[in-house]
DNA sequence: TAGCGTAGCGCAAACGTTTTCGTGTTGAAA
DNA sequence: TTTCAACACGAAAACGTTTGCGCTACGCTA
């Protein structure tokens, strides 16, 4: 009889699929419900039998195939993670900080990209929701906090499957989120640069439908008002295309007569202080810069930068916990959804004097 | 009718699961076959049905089950990348490579972090070799390849599980893999260095288990000897511990008279610009400094550095190219595996005179 | 009117589990 | 000898699909 089940197995070359229970149940020639049992040492079996089966498969390499599982527990314990690109030191410590969550509680984790584009956005949520995860962790595309529609968020969260944003939220929706006070932090960098002496204070911004870069906005003209330090519009770079934005802070440090730059993100900060270098301003000596986003920009660029630093890992984390809370609450809970404000924090390098 | 489906839809709130052809089939009092044959529009079923049957699906926003449909198919449609961490920008560029490939194909993509630790490469390994992923992407943890203990890719290859291997491989699986030419791009990049007329070239490099270092290593020596200059043992550094390298570097670059550098990465590189300069040693003045990958360390460090660009992107969408292709062919195929070499190049820039 | 082709639909198996609820056998107590 | 509990196991449903095949009823031909 053992060596049907080897010729089955072994039938190509060394090649061995998977053993199911039903192979085992034949092979020991009992029932699929005894199999089962037995491996789950379930006290309905005689130990003889318990014995006998877990021997076998362990043999065998037996493990019990997941989709099958997933398929009867109704949970894939899998979930989801959309951003709208990987490629961002931020997003990537966001994800590392899920991961290591999610992979703590027996989670996996699909990652998707938006490519910041709407229609992604929506495919993958419509192809994952059905059945694949269990719940999805997601910062908005920039084309979908443009359009505002947010129609398959709601559909998803209709479906009874949470949802859980970070850093770039909408306030139209309803559950959990992970931000940081992106307007506190902003005021915070700009009155650190006030308290330095300075008066013409540029800030380096994204357009305002970016949630993020709108708040951070705000949170710098509070300060400069709160200070009684003429606002100056001319001040305000609004950077729409991420491709082709040096000409523009050029003219910026060329056309204004200022000290100080806030930047809400590392990149324009690392390419205000080249251009400054390249216009002769020494920086931090002549040109003071902060930017946003504690990445590896920040650290390794010469002069390193001064910066907000926005603890990706800990966003990950915090919001893989209250995903998984969520899934792991018996039945339905009462909808109380919870907003998480991770600290932020200025870290001081040569970028500012 | 429509009431009592009404009420068990919308039971709670206005929220409603996922409806199943069962649903639809009881509420329209059909059997379940005809409704999944009418929405593939089978000629078995009267067009009067189908159109009844599609008008409800579309109505209640019926999407098949993707678990029910996997565990018929026996397959996922979803591949898993392991890599040894994600902060890292290469590793970054490769999942974006990979991710549009899979999607583009309609695959979704498990990403697991190894952390450069060989238990979780076999835990995450194992875990998912069950029926949920349909194939690998991997490149190896330092520890496994320091171990050089397989058993766990073996393991799946023999299932029958595709497994393909980037960067970080090992010649002791047979499986397909995408590289670079370390050897030859280290070779090249050093050979810059030696017609630029260096000849005290340091190199900055990793410990030999792991195999790009030991191949780029090699790259270096072959350059050296070929061009006559006496090779020394002490202008190679071998970095042990990625943590508290700097006073290496430093020693290194203040007991020997070195001209140029050649570091096997971009944190190598660039942390060793910023020890040169706090030395007073200009670069590129005085030091020539080349880097490996093209990260975005090389591109805004200032001064820039000259980098062999190592197209992550390119090899992520090679392996995922790969994989699918072995998924999607028919049957036992003939075991013929390939080792693609994607191209390097060097790129300029201010790092190097 | 008997026979037959066919349109239209349902049954049931299969994918691999888990789990509830039998069912048959044994041994001991009454 | 009868009764019953305990033990050891199996059958079957369920999760949500797909699909080959069988069945019914109808309309047509001979």
């Amino acid at each position: 009889m053992y060596l049907y089940f080897l010729l089955n197995i072994y039938h190509y070359r060394n090649m061995r699929r998977k053993v199911t229970l039903k192979q085992i149940a034949k092979e020991l020639d009992v029932s699929i419900s005894t199999v089962s049992k037995s491996l789950k040492d379930s006290s309905e079996i005689s130990e003889d039998t318990r014995q006998k089966v877990k021997a076998f498969a362990k043999l065998y390499n037996y493990t019990p195939n997941n989709i099958a599982l997933s398929l009867k527990n109704r949970k894939s314990k899998t979930i989801c993670i959309i951003i709208p690109e990987i490629i961002h030191h931020f997003f990537a410590t966001v994800i590392s900080g899920v991961e290591h969550v999610a992979n703590k509680k027996g989670y996996n984790v699909i990652v998707c990209l938006s490519d910041e584009s709407f229609d992604k956005e929506v495919i993958n949520m419509e192809m994952l929701a059905n059945g694949s995860i269990d719940g999805f962790i997601m910062s908005l595309s920039k084309e979908t906090q443009q359009k505002r529609d947010f129609h398959h968020i709601t559909e998803v969260i209709n479906q009874g499957m949470p949802v859980v944003m970070f850093d770039r939220v909408t306030n139209d929706i309803l559950c959990d989120k992970v931000i940081i006070d992106d307007n506190l932090a902003a005021f915070n960098a700009t009155q650190f640069l006030i308290d330095r002496g300075f008066k013409k204070i540029a800030l380096i911004t994204t357009v305002d439908y970016v949630s993020v870069g709108k708040l951070r906005t705000e949170g710098y003209t509070k300060a400069i008002k709160n200070n009684d330090i003429p606002f100056d519009e001319n001040l305000i770079l609004r950077i729409e295309d991420t491709d082709n934005f040096e000409s523009q802070i050029e003219s910026l440090i060329i056309n204004n007569e200022i000290d100080a730059i806030f930047a809400v993100n590392e990149i324009f900060a690392v390419t205000a202080i080249k251009i400054a270098n390249s216009l002769g301003k020494k920086v931090p000596e002549e040109l003071s810069i902060i930017g946003f986003t504690d990445g590896i920009i920040s650290k390794y660029s010469s002069p390193s930068i001064t910066t907000v630093s926005q603890n990706g890992v800990k966003m990950g984390e915090k919001a893989a916990i209250m995903l998984i809370e969520k899934l792991e609450i018996e039945e339905e809970y009462d909808e109380l959804y919870k907003t998480e404000v991770i600290e932020t924090e200025l870290i001081e390098r040569e970028s500012t004097t």
